[in-house]
DNA sequence: TGTACATCAGTGAACGCGCGTTCACTGATGTAC
DNA sequence: TGTACATCAGTGAACGCGCGTTCACTGATGTAC
């Protein structure tokens, strides 16, 4: 690792490519068995390899697990922000609904890393700092969205009892802030809403809530994504015109 | 076990104290491990039998984790049923929110139990069909109150692409006859908004997607079930009068 | 009421298994002069 | 360019562990007559 040397020594490219073998083989394996029952053994295994030698690559298997779980918060966070960027000249509704489609689909193509980072937490396991920053790049791409909400008619309050009232006005405030104001406090609030929507949606379908009502979900999916981007203000309320939205009764 | 006799034998009583503590104990090992950790036979050495005593109670270890599951089910469902009922006299809006609350309030006081029934299946591990009875008593609770929804305005309509309309209407019917008609079908959609919303963010919150935001999600909880409450219809939109009820911006 | 038999609960040993992690080691790759 | 040394990747054996499940068994509890 020279200083200014631009090409990596064979060591360093054979170090990298079996380090994303390892993480390959580990979500194949993820896929099969779940997170909880992945073994270091078994993945070493599969690559020709002795277990040990897996300790050159990841300090132990809660650093392995970690990996995969950043790896698909990014994946995740990646579809997101590409589906609302190449939806960027279009309206804020259309980028919102894009962006909501996206992650879904991603969720049903990867079901087992959607489980690993948004299922039940894996017990004993204690997601690390370095988790939160590619998190919350699924919540940003779609706040990106909220920014060019129209200002709304009055009716865009809800409601809390007192004590809970500031609260929710202090946290949502110092969100607005951590943001840099690109987004209204109400807006913000509502776009919650939706994206809590979505993921609680996306759960359900995924985990099998919806046996033997709404399944295939596809229409409720888009029912409850439009539904709700009209509760954003992101989508006009009532009958809505356009290429592919009709209306439901 | 003769039959007309009422009271059971000395036999049949201790079998069954014995099987509530193992589940007991199993609990208790759930939320210090998780499911997938879990173990006969630890919970065997805890209630200081030997590990194969356990297989005249439950024939494997996937029977005992299903006897866990309904009954977490169970749990919630009755909770959710008796707070709706005890607000029975009142609007329906809040016996809606009485439900949601209690919900929520179980959740919190039993994470790995809602994990277990609401986070990532356990891989390898298929839910029979004896779940789902139990795991539909929650919804149905919910729906209960929709039943009440007096007819709203004409913007109740949702938006979703033409082909997806027809399996939405069909699927929405469907659910609608095996109710016995008690809610219309445009309100039980808005009311499944609402219950993945609920979930979404009760899972967020117990899964930890709020860390450094909106923790303690005390207040955002009670912002979201008024807003999801005022969508199916079932709260008043804009100001809302009431005792405990106030307006947030 | 008393005896003979059947049912059941719990024991203890064993089977066969896979796991995460450590450690001293051998070769191969890279670096400094 | 060539040599001497340092770094690193991968090996193979071993440690210590816990797991689910089966099975033949001993006593205690229940049942039929």
């Amino acid at each position: 690792m020279a200083p200014g040397k631009a090409s990596a020594t064979a060591r360093e490219r054979a170090r990298a490519s079996l380090t994303a073998d390892i993480k390959e083989e580990a979500r194949r394996q993820l896929a099969a068995v779940g997170a909880d029952a992945l073994s270091l053994r078994a993945v070493a295994r599969e690559l020709g390899m002795v277990s040990s030698a897996l300790y050159r690559y990841f300090p132990s298997k809660d650093d392995l697990l970690t990996a995969l779980i950043i790896d698909a918060y990014d994946a995740v966070g990646e579809v997101a922000e590409t589906a609302v960027g190449a939806a960027g000249s279009r309206p804020p509704g259309d980028r919102w609904l894009a962006g909501c489609r996206a992650i879904r689909a991603w969720a049903l193509a990867h079901p087992h890393e959607y489980a690993l980072i948004y299922g039940s937490p894996v017990p004993g396991y204690r997601a690390p700092d370095a988790t939160i920053g590619p998190a919350s790049r699924v919540p940003l791409a779609l706040i990106s969205v909220l920014g060019d909400v129209p200002a709304g008619p009055a009716a865009d309050e809800a409601a809390v009892h007192e004590p809970a009232r500031g609260v929710l006005a202090g946290q949502a405030a110092e969100v607005v802030a951590a943001l840099g104001g690109l987004v209204r406090p109400d807006v913000l609030l509502r776009g919650i809403l939706a994206w809590t929507q979505l993921f609680g949606m996306i759960s359900f379908e995924l985990f099998g809530q919806f046996a033997r009502t709404f399944e295939p979900a596809d229409a409720l999916f888009e029912y409850a994504v439009v539904r709700m981007g009209q509760l954003t203000g992101l989508l006009i309320e009532g009958p809505i015109s356009g290429r592919d939205v009709a209306i439901f009764v």
